[in-house]
RNA sequence: GGGGCGUUAGCUCAGUUGGUAGAGCACCGUGUUCACACCGCGGGGGUCACUGGUUCGAGUCCAGUACGCCCCACCA
């Protein structure tokens, strides 16, 4: 140990508190148990507890010094991956973030306390539609591919007045650049957020889901999943929005409740009299109507199958068939199939093979059409146009809405018998598909899209969904859930622009038309690409768009097709094969349930695809913050908190104290009132430390049957709490510390042997008499410091602000003696464990604890049942327990005397007295209340 | 319709292998001001949603019911 060490030691860079530390900080015994340390002048320890300074301080001092970096040099087996949520960059900030990476950061906290080596990387996930549409609202502008690029050019936040000004378009790169200027924007208002929060996150491995490495790693995986065939490229229906006009994936969707009607519509049936009433809530697609189906057993229709309906208004003929999917129940038991209504009219589609007639356009209004053509039919071309004349161009809620007019109109029927509504529309409530980010439902549009397979590869999916570790674990039944339900394949094309490119090209034919089927995929070695700019190999930039050269795919990935590499990402798949061998599969991966269908499930899809491997060991799933009403918060409802006034309030410890109290995966209604007993606990925290440290007595062996007893409740407290982080049950364990800190430390263990740690009583004694009372001190000091040091490391995970503040005054520069700064931080402390008991002997009885504590609370009730103050002496006293009791009481009767301060005291075995019980018999105050000692 | 989670004190939540119901807050009483009023001590308060079953014994295990929340499916 060296002096400039100690002076050198954390924080030295001023504030409160600083200025006092080091004298005592090196124990003066140098055979004394480690974490000893001689009392520190507590005028020299802050007076007040300023959490605005101290977190301030010591997040500068972790970064500077690198408490937190992760050493490549040590080996796999040492070392602990957390695959981080990225942060959608655009997203507001939100309680929920408090929360939920708040409980990542305990666990990996208390991880690298045990000694692992941590790599806990911070990504930021810019790409896709939440960066479009906030860089669309905040900028006032639009992306037109076919803008030209204005170089240099920016923009400013639009004001009210530009708002009411149609956007601005913009060129594709122009747009891009927006996006990437207000990404750093949004970063930055996360960052301060983890910073402030503490996350203990080496931010040297931090990346942006748009940089160039994972673009990289993005398309790496698409060309490996080409080369194995898991990847293809079709032309089919798809669910697409209409307002982003992009397709989108099972995945994103999501139902929500809409009011519709049932529409009833008679169809005549081609050369017989019989007509049939089909029910509808899609009027507006009967242009789009392909067929006609009922149950094959539905006696009202079997004469009809094989025949041909004829709609109303376009009299076109479609064909009547049976289909078990067909619920004789519903509706008037017989319905049309329309291209597309909804996922089971593609199945009648396929396998019907009945025709394509798309009437609804990738801006969800009607297209032009012609019956005079093919794919569309009428027996009556002219009056056929001429009703679609009436919706064409229109919305699907305009032309809803004319079509119904149209259809109580009995020029319309097809049947010759009055209108083809035959009743009014019977309003009704059902959900249908929208897109989560979405305003209007979707559509099911036929548009070449990218897919990757996974329906056939769902046994695989499911055992390796097993081989997670899921914490809770019934998240890993969900995860079983929607792997089995998945009924497409995942699309991973979107049309849209701030995003990694596919990097695909299409060979043109001499008529100049995209060979889709034989793409040109780029070279490993010339990733990333944007097929836009870049060229394919052996090609020239003349060949672009022209027949017989080739063309870009202009589309980008699903944003998930990125994130779900974010393992990957971290370990540098591709580029740096030993970096990957070490950091891959990750340990745990901590995340909301929100994305778990996306996130958690594609990630286990690429793992699975690309390595046939898991991603990560542990999935780690927080719960939700539900407001006071038990709603879940979200933005649209207007109940969201911002964190970082609560966090100004109330100290970034007690904002993760709140965090840390709820289990993972447990909803927890959002409680102020928790964030204000984390904040009371940071302050006692404080107190009991510079109590603590403050005792003047010198370090001695614990010896005292109290203090060892103390000293053996510590260490089942340490074994509890291990046992509990080991199994991610860090709530469990704060819990748990938190009551032994107050019920066993700071009430009762502090209290009893207040005198004794002071000497007090011993000014005049001589010779053995002193040594003996020095002895006593020195035990009760030393076990008061053990308990201190070991509760401090307990807690160093949740409140790492206050803990490492503590840890400063006293026991940093004894362990960091000898080395870089950042060795004497607590969070590269050890955690405590059998090192720190070895030098204290077991107590003669393992229950001298808890009857110390029973004799002194039956005496204080005693006090509080006379209405005198708790530190009021007591001339005499008389003591009831059973003889075993008394037997164990005896060991520690000094120090439960001094404590209640009582003079005189006798005991009385009583049989009726349960072991550990005590009864008050008689008590007598002294005249005056006691001066405090 | 299928699956999951939950229901314990006024509120927020613990309750690990079945063994006499817990904490904090709130409430009531009381005390105290050189570690701490962001305090101490004490007190009242629960048919553990309901019904059955297993067991010597069930908050805990099993079956069912009700209510709440979540996911999925259906949505002509």
């Amino acid at each position: 140990m060296s002096e400039s060490d100690s002076s050198g030691g954390p924080g030295g860079s001023g504030g409160p508190g600083r200025s006092g530390g080091q004298s005592g900080v090196i124990g003066a015994d140098p055979s004394a148990p480690r974490a000893l340390v001689r009392a520190i002048d507590p005028g020299k320890l802050p007076k007040y507890f300023d959490a605005d300074e101290i977190s301030a301080r010591w997040d500068r001092f972790w970064q500077d010094e690198g408490v937190y970096h992760y050493d490549a040099a040590r080996s796999r087996a040492e070392t602990f991956v957390v695959d981080t949520p990225p942060p959608t960059a655009s997203g507001s900030l939100h309680i929920g973030h408090v929360f939920s990476y708040t409980q990542a950061d305990v666990v990996v906290r208390y991880k690298r306390m045990t000694g692992m080596n941590i790599f806990y990387p911070m990504g930021w996930d810019d790409n896709g539609l939440p960066t479009e549409r906030r860089v669309q609202n905040y900028y006032h502008i639009r992306c037109d591919p076919n803008t030209p690029y204005e170089p240099g050019l920016r923009f400013e936040q639009a004001s009210a007045a530009d708002r009411k000004q149609p956007a601005r378009l913009v060129s594709r790169p122009n747009f891009i650049e927006a996006c990437f200027d207000l990404i750093r924007e949004d970063e930055q208002a996360f960052s301060v957020l983890w910073h402030r929060l503490g996350l203990s996150v080496d931010w040297r491995q931090e990346y942006q889901t748009i940089d160039e490495n994972c673009r990289r790693v993005a398309q790496r995986s698409f060309l490996d999943l080409w080369q194995k065939g898991h990847v293809y490229t079709s032309d089919a229906p798809t669910m697409w929005d209409i307002d982003f006009q992009c397709a989108v994936a099972q995945a994103e969707v999501e139902d929500k409740p809409v009011a519709g009607a049932f529409h009833q519509i008679e169809f005549a049936i081609e050369g017989e009299s019989a007509r049939i009433v089909i029910a509808t809530t899609r009027p507006e697609l009967l242009a789009a109507c392909v067929g006609v189906t009922a149950h094959p057993n539905d006696e009202r229709y079997k004469p009809f199958f094989g025949k041909r309906a004829i709609t109303p208004l376009f009299r076109t003929p479609v064909p009547i068939f049976p289909s078990e999917l067909a619920d004789p129940e519903k509706g008037t038991g017989i319905l049309m199939v329309c291209t597309f209504g909804d996922q089971t009219d593609v199945q009648w589609w396929r396998a019907e093979g009945l025709e394509l007639r798309q009437v609804i356009g990738s801006d969800g209004r009607l297209r032009a059409v012609d019956f005079g053509k093919a794919p569309f039919a009428s027996l009556d071309v002219a009056r056929a146009n001429a009703a679609y004349a009436e919706i064409a161009g229109k919305s699907v809620k305009q032309a809803q809405a004319r079509i119904v007019e149209l259809l109580r109109d009995p020029a319309g029927s097809a049947t010759g018998t009055g209108a083809p509504l035959v009743r009014e529309p019977e309003p009704i409530q059902h959900s249908v598909k929208f897109f989560e980010k979405g305003d209007r439902p979707l559509e099911l549009l036929t548009t070449r899209q990218w897919f990757c397979r996974l329906l056939d590869r769902k046994a695989d999916l499911i055992a390796k969904g097993e081989e997670v570790e899921w914490h809770p674990a019934h998240m890993r039944a969900r995860f079983r859930d929607w792997t089995e339900n998945l009924s497409i394949d995942w699309c991973l094309s979107r049309q849209r622009y701030f995003g990694v490119p596919i990097p695909v090209w299409y060979p043109l034919d001499a008529n100049g038309r995209p060979d889709y089927d034989h793409p040109i995929v780029a070279e490993a070695s010339a990733l990333p690409v944007d097929p836009t700019t870049d060229l394919p190999r052996g090609h020239s930039e003349a060949q672009r768009g022209k027949p017989g050269g080739f063309v870009a795919d202009p589309d980008i990935f699903d944003t998930w097709f990125t994130s779900s590499l974010t393992p990957q990402i971290s370990s540098h798949w591709g580029t740096d094969p030993e970096r990957h061998a070490r950091l891959f599969p990750a340990d745990v991966r901590p995340q909301g349930h929100d994305i778990f269908r996306t996130w958690a499930f594609y990630t286990i899809a690429k793992a699975l695809l690309h390595e046939n491997d898991v991603p990560w060991r542990h999935a780690l799933i927080s719960g939700w913050i539900l407001d006071p009403d038990r709603k879940k918060m979200s933005k649209s409802k207007g109940n969201v908190m911002t964190p970082l006034p609560l966090i100004e309030t109330y100290t970034a410890d007690a904002a993760r104290y709140w965090a840390a109290s709820a289990r993972l995966g447990a909803d927890t209604a959002f409680d102020e009132n928790v964030w204000k007993i984390g904040k009371r606990l940071v302050t006692k925290l404080f107190n009991a430390a510079k109590f603590v440290l403050s005792q003047p007595g010198e370090v001695a062996p614990i010896t005292h049957e109290l203090d060892r007893a103390f000293v053996a409740k510590l260490r089942e407290l340490v074994e509890a709490a291990t046992r509990n982080f080991d199994a991610y049950q860090y709530a469990h364990a704060l819990q748990e510390t938190e009551t032994f800190f107050w019920t066993r430390f700071t009430d009762t263990y502090l209290e009893l042997t207040k005198t004794r740690a002071r000497g007090e009583g011993t000014g005049t004694a001589t010779g053995r008499e002193a040594a003996l009372a020095s002895q006593a001190s020195g035990s009760a000091v030393a076990a008061l410091r053990l308990g201190l040091s070991v509760l401090v490391r307990l807690f160093a995970p949740v409140l790492p602000f206050i803990t490492e503040e503590i840890w400063s005054w006293a026991f940093a520069a004894e362990q960091g003696a000898g080395g870089s700064a950042a060795r004497m931080s607590v969070h590269r402390a050890a955690w405590p464990g059998a090192a720190d008991f070895r030098g204290t002997p077991p107590p003669s009885h393992p229950e001298s604890f808890d009857v110390a504590i029973a004799a002194l609370a039956a005496i204080n009730k005693a006090k509080a049942d006379a209405a005198v103050s708790m530190g009021r002496e007591v001339a005499s006293l008389t003591l009831q327990a059973a003889p075993a009791t008394l037997g164990i009481f005896a060991g520690v009767r000094s120090d439960v005397l001094s404590a209640a301060r009582v003079t005189r005291c006798e005991v009385e075995a009583s049989a009726a007295l349960a072991p550990g019980e005590f009864a008050v018999k008689a008590i007598e105050f002294a005249d005056r209340p006691g001066g405090d000692t």
